[in-house]
DNA sequence: TTGAAAGCGCTAACAT
DNA sequence: ATGTTAGCGCTTTCAA
């Protein structure tokens, strides 16, 4: 008693069998797999469904055949922008091919990634897994469970989708060459990233190949801190020329020496990484390598999709989606060979790398 | 043949069952109401079932019980910077419940969230409905089905939970006053939205009893463009104090008058709403109002999750939680009555409000 | 405290 | 093309 409004008890294949005069199985039929069924008869299913206000039950669809129409998507931080559009492109596409994603957001934390996970696992048909905090081992157990295609990070014996790092970072590379820039310094990642790892080779590479020098500066942790201690760490020894593992620690980056009264790209040109939100925010506008990060999650849903259908896991090499660079305010003219400082000289810098990122 | 690995066929309560020498329903209770069982049994049943590697079939479950053990969490945008940490503390709140949040984007469309919900009605246990674009009619309808709470909205007849609007322009009226800002502008959100009216009108009350003047100047669409749009059409009547709807509509403002050479906060002094992410790395970094996002969801799903549990839903006034203004170096004492215009005179400017944001 | 048995709503052989 | 009939794995009376 005292009751609030009750909720309404729903219809069952049963009630809409009797009412039109069929078998529940027709009736279930015409929901999963119509086209076996007489179109009259369904068309007349249809309708006293409609009108009983029937809904098939995703549940006792989901026990009977035991997939939930459910994927997984796991992210390591929802609040770092680079995601939102790799959300999209998973949403969509999954939507597109009648499956809803459950998101999940580890916040960087093993324990909650593994948490998460093990929540999600008994109830999807297959999981996402973008920038994954766990080891490869624990990554290829959870594979054997259900179908999984990683993001943002190649496993071997996992289909993988990844930008295109060896390129963005030299397209970084030529840009900041054509413009005078040598040697340029490479502001490095955590140290575990394989993202980083990538990068810096590539950058290695297209070193080579373009005659510019770069040096590479960190390890520095991912976000705007880990931009500042890179620009301590940078005034030791500065470069007209500066990459950064990403936009957030290019935005560090900039402020930090922005503070020391150092003028962007007067002084020192910068180019982020991965275009997000912000990039275009700041001042001065960010020259950064845009990842598809649509497409790439577009492309995880498509392969996941087909394993979940039954094809069989592709361990090759990674899908790589391609990346391109986005010229903004940050980035001009070298002044010279080496950057005017306005302090060098007399002034003192910490000694140790990375430098410690409270400042 | 051609077999990729197999996944491994999960062990039922019959397999433990059997292993235990007990009766399924006797493993069952043990999972589902401990304490029901006695606990020398519980224990040995707990031991054959984690050697078997038991796990419990949440779809099965969910049939027998009607309870999914799922909320959804909607909001209209992802991507929108406001949502992070409420999106954080509902899936906090709702792990600890023992809840899996099915997050849903419904990307600004009334018919993305249709469906979406249509999608996600039938699996979930309730519903967090943050900022909807849908009718108060259409929620209602909806609450009808499922438990629900509606967030940063209040909506008559369902449970209600939002910040304290009127607190917050207020503080950043008094502020701005107490700075000598008079009269100041107030950048107006979209027409429809809830929150615009709630501010808007916490601020003309707030005006008569602080004895500072405001002005309305909008609607402007909630962005960065928005923003733009609203500088041009404040350059009619500048202000030495700005308050605009949201951080976007605040760094599109700042960014759109710098580019006319005038001063934040030299010559003018804006303050945001909602205290985001980039509010503290654009230059000059934003004086705005913080809203307690995370408590705002953690504080929804404590409502959802008695109402789920049976409590009737309270159709009552909204929970309101504080706020509070953040200063950083986007305000400052005003430099007189009125604000010194660089172009001011002989400057052409558009006639009609709010101006096209395509600027 | 435990067991036996009847569903939860749907799908999927197998028959007709 | 449609009907019959078992389950899917778990919960939950009702008995014992």
């Amino acid at each position: 008693m005292a009751s609030g409004q009750r909720r309404r008890i729903s219809p069952t294949i049963y009630d809409v069998a009797q009412a039109a005069g069929v078998a529940p199985s027709t009736v279930s039929r015409t929901f999963s797999r119509p086209g076996r069924v007489n179109s009259e008869t369904a068309d007349r299913i249809r309708k006293v469904a409609a009108e009983l206000g029937y809904r098939t039950n995703p549940m006792a669809r989901a026990l009977a055949t035991t997939h939930s129409s459910l994927i997984a998507l796991v992210v390591p931080d929802i609040t770092n922008p680079v995601y939102f559009e790799i959300i999209n492109g998973v949403q969509d596409e999954a939507a597109e091919a009648g499956y809803t994603v459950l998101l999940v957001d580890s916040r960087e934390s093993d324990k909650r990634e593994r948490e998460a996970l093990e929540r999600a696992l008994p109830i999807v048909d297959g999981i996402v897994l973008g920038t994954s905090r766990m080891s490869d081992a624990s990554i290829r157990m959870i594979a054997k469970q259900k179908p999984m295609v990683a993001l943002n990070r190649a496993v071997r014996e996992i289909p993988s989708v990844v930008p295109d790092n060896a390129r963005g970072v030299r397209r970084a590379l030529e840009h900041l060459g054509e413009l005078g820039h040598d040697p340029v310094t490479y502001l490095a990642g955590p140290e575990a990233s394989w993202a980083d790892g990538m990068r810096w080779r590539g950058l290695r590479e297209a070193s080579l190949e373009l005659s510019v020098h770069v040096r590479r500066l960190g390890p520095l942790s991912p976000n705007v801190a880990g931009g500042v201690a890179g620009a301590k760490a940078w005034m030791l020894a500065p470069t007209s020329g500066v990459i950064a593992y990403n936009d957030l620690v290019a935005i560090g980056f900039i402020r930090a020496v922005q503070g020391r009264g150092i003028g962007v790209p007067s002084d020192v040109s910068v180019v982020g990484y991965d275009n997000i939100f912000a990039a275009d925010l700041v001042s001065p506008a960010l020259t950064t390598v845009a990842t598809p990060r649509r497409a790439l999650g577009a492309a995880a849903v498509r392969n996941l999709v087909a394993q979940i259908k039954g094809a069989h896991p592709r361990g090759g090499p990674p899908v790589v989606v391609p990346v391109k660079l986005v010229e903004r305010a940050s980035t001009a003219e070298a002044p010279g060979a080496a950057v005017r400082l306005p302090h060098s000289g007399g002034h003192t810098v910490p000694d140790i790398l990375p430098a410690p990122e409270n400042a």
